[in-house]
DNA sequence: ACCTGAACACCGTTCAAGT
DNA sequence: ACCTGAACACCGTTCAAGT
């Protein structure tokens, strides 16, 4: 083993036997190692040191990096489902539960979960939780036409939503701690000619990373489709 | 000037005169380079070759890229205000043009918008989106602590929403392809037994790049937060 | 068949040197 | 004062070579 590139198997804590690497173990330690460093972070040779194998390795089982980060994202999805329990036919509070569930796992893994809204995986566990949605809609009483928009809708907000807190909490430290200290501070000291409204309720807009916000925004979205529900032609 | 490093300067258009270089010159060219190139384009080389100038001559006027992606956010919601007239006093309308102006700014500069929702600018023109926002939502008839939480919530899923389009849109042309086809192909095509609700709709589920699902998403906000004014307790 | 080593064409960033 | 050149420590990816 040479040592002249350093860094790159100097630190393998323990180097892997021929053959054990397979696309799970990879992405386990994908998740780990992007838990630690963030997405700046999640790179093929910390994921080699992380694995005991050379970097290069990892090509064997995904073609490229995009392919990796789409097999992390179905690896989240799966999670949220194992979080999950069945569906119990309360459509609101099954709702509900899909979507805080969701969003705890991008928020378990934000380097990850901040793409996982743009991207489809199109696997089974991303099926799996939009036939729940879907679901939930049909037993709350849309028809099919109006179950497949408001689908869409609710996993865009929604998984928006997980995504924004996701990527606040992937941001790398010192840039985070930046930001949120401009909201404390800047933001409560502006000038009230120029921004009347704005200073009158500066003090009480609640921190970007509150996590009453995610809840309040699906109160909001609930009573929305409960509206249009009321009103018929669904 | 030498040839050895291939392309650094090699390809300049115009040999830029001492001076000449400041900071709003180098957010005008970065937003013309991130517009071309996506994300992955916009580099200290490439938008060094656009400004013909040698690509470190940026960081005489933004500390890193960090700061200067702040300053093309702030150029982005410069953008949007520009877009956009004076308050009309119609609360709702006011919001809905707001929010469709964000999106539109966002997906014109894609590859910045992305990352918009997740940071603060704590620039002036930061400041006068919140604070038309906020100026919206009171004359609409919140008290302040409702505008203030409202406020977030509006914020947080507009551009939200309007991020993980400008995302979309921000994706390599091969990986948009690709995503955008498992939408219109697998998901069509799935295994009726194991997913019935989704197999059902399926075919009626709008394109996630439909830019109606936007305005559906602000319908239903806007329905929920009448619905909170009309029960009273503002 | 599975993995490594070396190389390639890039990145952002620092800093001494030029004008 | 303003800009360039060269260097540094990284990236993802390809491919010939080793076992």
């Amino acid at each position: 083993m040479k040592l002249s590139r350093v860094g790159v198997m100097a630190t393998t804590r323990k180097r892997r036997q021929r053959g054990s690497l397979t696309s799970e173990v990879i992405v386990k330690a994908a998740l780990a190692v992007s838990e630690r460093g963030g997405y700046e972070g999640l790179t093929f040779q910390a994921l080699g040191t992380e694995l005991g194998a050379h970097p290069t390795a990892i090509y064997r089982h995904f073609r490229d990096k995009n392919e990796l980060m789409l097999a992390l994202i179905e690896a989240i999805h799966a999670e949220t489902l194992e979080t999950l329990g069945a569906p119990t036919g309360d459509w609101e509070g099954d709702l509900r539960a899909l979507a805080h569930a969701v969003r705890d796992s991008f928020l378990r893994h934000p380097a990850v979960g901040q793409f996982a809204a743009v991207r489809t995986t199109r696997g089974p566990h991303e099926f799996e939780i939009v036939e729940r949605i879907v679901g939930c809609l049909r037993r709350a009483g849309f028809d099919d036409r109006r179950a497949a928009r408001m689908y869409r809708i609710f996993a865009d907000v929604t998984l928006g939503y997980a995504a924004v807190d996701a990527g606040l909490a992937a941001l790398p430290p010192d840039i985070r701690q930046g930001d949120l200290e401009a909201w404390e501070g800047r933001y409560r000291s502006l000038d009230r000619g120029r921004y009347p409204n704005l200073a009158a309720v500066a003090e009480q807009i609640p921190s970007i990373e509150d996590p009453g916000n995610f809840s309040t925004a699906l109160d909001l979205f609930i009573d929305a489709l409960r509206l249009r529900l009321d009103r018929g032609a669904s």
